[in-house]
DNA sequence: CCAGATTAGTTGATGCGTCAACCTTGACGT
DNA sequence: ACGTCAAGGTTGACGCATCAACTAATCTGG
């Protein structure tokens, strides 16, 4: 009872191919349009999200959902490229807070007009409003497992 | 008409996130189990279906849809941890041919149950059949449009 | 108020993935 | 033949992701 029936297998086959794929031609595009990464991208796209265009780190490790050594890796080659500061956070003195510079603020905005554009071409455009409902249907119900069964 | 409808832009963002945590746990449960990465996981397996579990560099290159410098990379990683082992191409002599060490073999098998176990407890076991096939057609629609504008 | 446990964040090591540069060998037109 | 070009593969550099070990500040129980 282990193994995979034949449309499964073949549904999964074809979820594996399409999330290479499409992530590769997102992510390919909105470098040459901004060279900025995926992992730039969502990091600004939080940040800019918040008054003032800053965040405790905590705050947006939680938001992303990322690992702590992430958030810390990519925030300091970010801050190396002059995209966000990282200062002090008074509430405590442990923790950091995040502001994106003038180039982050402009770089967030212009990078989302490019990204939308490209899930919208590559993927709304290509699907029925039914389909769409689909996606996010299977998405929350996959969701819903894995927290069930890793909380 | 370039934003992304509510309803586009909730679905985007949950296939986005459950993207994000089934790699991460089938990854992790992958790794407990064998050792193994996913990237090792592809190549064992994609080998380990050919006669005499050995196959052309450039063939498993064009089956995984890879990138030459990946595939070398790969290779030379898995070539020291004994998993493979490399050698000549008759058919050609600038190319090369990959073959499983017993080693090797030994894992392909054990981790594919591994991970058709995990896949169906994740996915298929939390879906209807009728959303395993939309997600299935959802897949092989966004392919077809990322194959025609890029090709 | 103090000692031990938690928590925020950093660091270093290592594997993964891409790009560009490179080397060698085969293919092809003339 | 031969010169040019394309193709198979490797390498080095760099960014991304995870793990484990660490530092420093806060919380908590007594």
């Amino acid at each position: 009872m282990a193994d995979l029936t034949d449309p499964q297998a073949v549904a999964w086959a074809s979820y594996q191919r399409m999330r290479a794929r499409l992530s590769g031609v997102l992510g390919r595009e909105l470098a040459a349009a901004t060279g900025l990464s995926e992992a730039d991208f969502e990091v600004l796209v939080a940040v800019h999200e918040r008054p003032d265009d800053t965040v405790r780190s905590l705050a947006l490790r939680c938001g992303l959902e990322w690992e702590k050594s992430r958030l810390s890796h990519q925030l300091r080659r970010m801050e190396q490229r002059g995209l966000i500061i990282r200062e002090a956070c008074e509430e405590d003195s442990r923790g950091s807070a995040v502001r994106l510079t003038a180039r982050g603020r402009e770089l967030a905005c212009e990078a989302r007009k490019h990204y939308d554009a490209a899930v919208k071409r590559y993927v709304m455009d290509s699907l029925t409003p039914e389909q769409i409902a689909a996606l996010a249907e299977i998405s929350g119900i996959l969701l819903d497992r894995i927290e069930v069964t890793h909380k």
